[in-house]
DNA sequence: TATTGTTATACTCTATAACTATA
DNA sequence: TATAGTTATAGAGTATAACAATA
């Protein structure tokens, strides 16, 4: 057994920070991977349909750069999407090289579903009183600036 | 960069929980990314050291459990850690089948030196006003019962 | 019989390097 | 020459199934 210190005080923004820290790692992370497991796709798969944009196809090259992964691994990646019908490849009109990504029928439905599914707040968040969670909301918009 | 649509009214928990996902995907991921590529240790190795106790060794099926995969898995990546000299395994006491997971002296470091990393607040909750990062701080103690 | 950790296998993700077809 | 995407390769993570040692 640990000899009992008092904890060191923490400055409140680095206190916030590490329970925001605690919800990812508790709550955002196992609803993520049980999601995946539920829509039979992985991760890296599961963040390409959440961040093509339904109504506008996206260049390769963009997804590569927001998985923050080398280009030759969108290949594979997307290689899978499209053998199961969620994403096609279509040329780009303005340069023969490139290839758009595009969102099917399908594809646009499991997206939906996927970000539905993440909207929803975890019980912690929803269980604040009322004027906590509009707090919260303005807080976070001002450090997001949104 | 988030996805600008025309959003309709959402609950005030609801645009909470997307900002906090924001702030997760854009902030603490490539944070995360970044700190395995400079120590050199992949994402399950981090992940599993930041979770040891340095006090205390764990059984592997606790770290299975924690890091939400298959026992089979826990094997590779406590083999590869333990060449690293950054983890033992040591015999249980009281169940010989077990096997408990210590830190090394260098393994402690590491961690140590990871946690420090992480807990630095980004600079979007840095920059806000002392009364929203203390508003911030005491809204999460109560959703998390901290 | 049940459990802990390992091994064997197959698939996916990952980076690096080399290649192609464009620009 | 430079860039977008692919291929080849090797290392790592993942689940499933089978196994040895132990309970």
């Amino acid at each position: 057994m640990p000899i009992a210190t008092k904890a060191p005080p923490r400055a409140p923004v680095v206190e916030a920070w590490a329970l925001i820290q605690d919800l990812i790692l508790n709550v955002q992370r196992p609803r993520w991977l049980a999601l995946g497991t539920e829509f039979e796709i992985t991760p890296p798969q599961l963040m390409t349909l959440r961040r093509l944009d339904p109504d506008q196809p996206s260049p390769m090259s963009e997804l590569a750069r927001w998985l923050a992964c080398d280009a030759s691994n969108v290949t594979g990646i997307v290689d899978r999407l499209e053998a199961r019908g969620l994403v096609e490849r279509r040329a780009a009109p303005h340069d023969r090289r490139v290839k758009m990504l595009a969102l099917t029928a399908e594809g646009r439905a499991v997206r939906d579903e996927l970000e539905a599914r993440m909207a929803e707040p975890p019980a912690e968040l929803a269980a604040l009183a009322p004027a906590d969670r509009r707090a919260l909301r303005d807080i976070l918009r001002r450090a997001t600036g949104h």
